[in-house]
DNA sequence: CCTACCGATCGGTAGG
DNA sequence: CCTACCGATCGGTAGG
């Protein structure tokens, strides 16, 4: 019978990811060494090889980590059964201190998934798809003449834009904290969607520019910005 | 008298760079290697350090040409005399036609700016600065209250979120081309800009809450989000 | 302009 | 025999 792990087993993981996220979100992956790394948490470097495979395996983990936390928050919104803007609130205020909390797992996320291999890769990639499907359907409820263009997504990826971005430049102990900027993108998205008009060229939008010539209807689907 | 310098060597670096930046943005500043730069370039090792200093000189150039590209964009768009509206209009349209075409330069810009050194850095960070400042200083122009609540630039910075971020997914190939994206994120904007709140906490929101109060007036700036 | 090569430091693992 | 580590050092490769 295999003898159980230590105690202290799964205190002693998170502590290393926790350090290692750290090290990879300043300096990023490769500049990161494990020396670096077995340092910042005051273990051997065997030690820290007890926990990790290898360096891979290491970036692998915080990624598949931050990535499931996420979709998991995703599960949380969807049991609520909310409409769809309040769920795009829900959405938007969750996600925004997920990444307040998360800052450097953000981060690695975001900019160290590039040299996964290429089945943890997938795996990480196939979980930000379906948190940015989330969003996207989410905008679709609202619009549906946007999912019809296939501009829910693109809109979805704007979203994330925002809130991804914010963590590059925002600090938590500056004049804006994150629950005032989430509402700032709920605001701004809430109050802009209607104005975001189905984009000339789309399959979607040729489509029903075409029945609403048929039709003799005025298209406004052509200007791509609103005249004042 | 010097030699003069080769006929072709502001093309030779303008394509070392080029190809510079190209190996910078999809294996980042670490662990793309002077001999690959070479490679890419059809050079010589030797060669290359004739037009670079060193490694990190080497993304001085291409942080500190993009940078100087996107303050000339602002000063042309200064130059038109617009009102604030038209003026954030063109600025985006502007800015997403110039990332669309320098995509590796702007990621390098984004993700490598940590690995210039401290001289250049300040430089690069000095520029991206001035150019954040023509963006909320129009925003400011559209909402005077935002700006006395030091919210104008937050909220320039989300609107760089969305364009920033539009490069990590965004394909030329693809379905959606950049000037619908840049309608977008000018409709998004335009179209949200009066739905953003003052936000409580910041100082500005601080005294005028305080002067309402005062006045007898409702304070609607307490909200941040609005009830719908 | 190239081949050859340096001081150093990397990720990962040996024996005990 | 197992695990959980340590001090020391391996083979390869980086920037220059």
């Amino acid at each position: 019978m295999a003898r159980p792990r230590s105690a202290g087993y799964d205190e002693q993981r998170e502590q290393i990811l926790a350090a290692a996220a750290a090290l990879f979100a300043l300096r990023g992956y490769t500049a990161t060494t494990m020396n670096g790394v077995a340092a910042a948490c005051g273990v051997s470097k065997p030690t820290l090889y007890h926990y990790v495979r290898d360096k891979h395996d290491l970036l692998a983990q915080i990624a598949r980590g931050h990535v499931q936390r996420l979709e998991a928050l995703v599960s949380e919104v969807d049991a609520a059964g909310l409409a769809p803007e309040a769920r795009l609130r829900e959405l938007i205020s969750r996600f925004m201190a997920a990444y307040a909390g998360a800052r450097n797992e953000h981060r690695v996320l975001t900019e160290d998934v590039r040299f996964l291999e290429p089945a943890a890769r997938s795996e990480v990639l196939d979980g930000q798809r379906r948190v940015v499907d989330a969003f996207a359907s989410t905008i679709g409820g609202l619009r549906p003449d946007l999912e019809a263009d296939a501009l829910a997504k693109p809109l979805a990826m704007l979203v994330f834009g925002m809130m991804n971005w914010t963590f590059t430049w925002w600090r938590s102990d500056g004049a804006v904290d994150s629950s005032a900027l989430a509402a700032m993108v709920q605001q701004l998205l809430t109050g802009g969607l209607p104005a975001v008009q189905a984009a000339r060229g789309s399959a979607g939008a040729a489509l029903r520019r075409n029945a609403a010539v048929d039709a003799g209807v005025p298209d406004v689907g052509r200007r791509t910005v609103p005249e004042r």
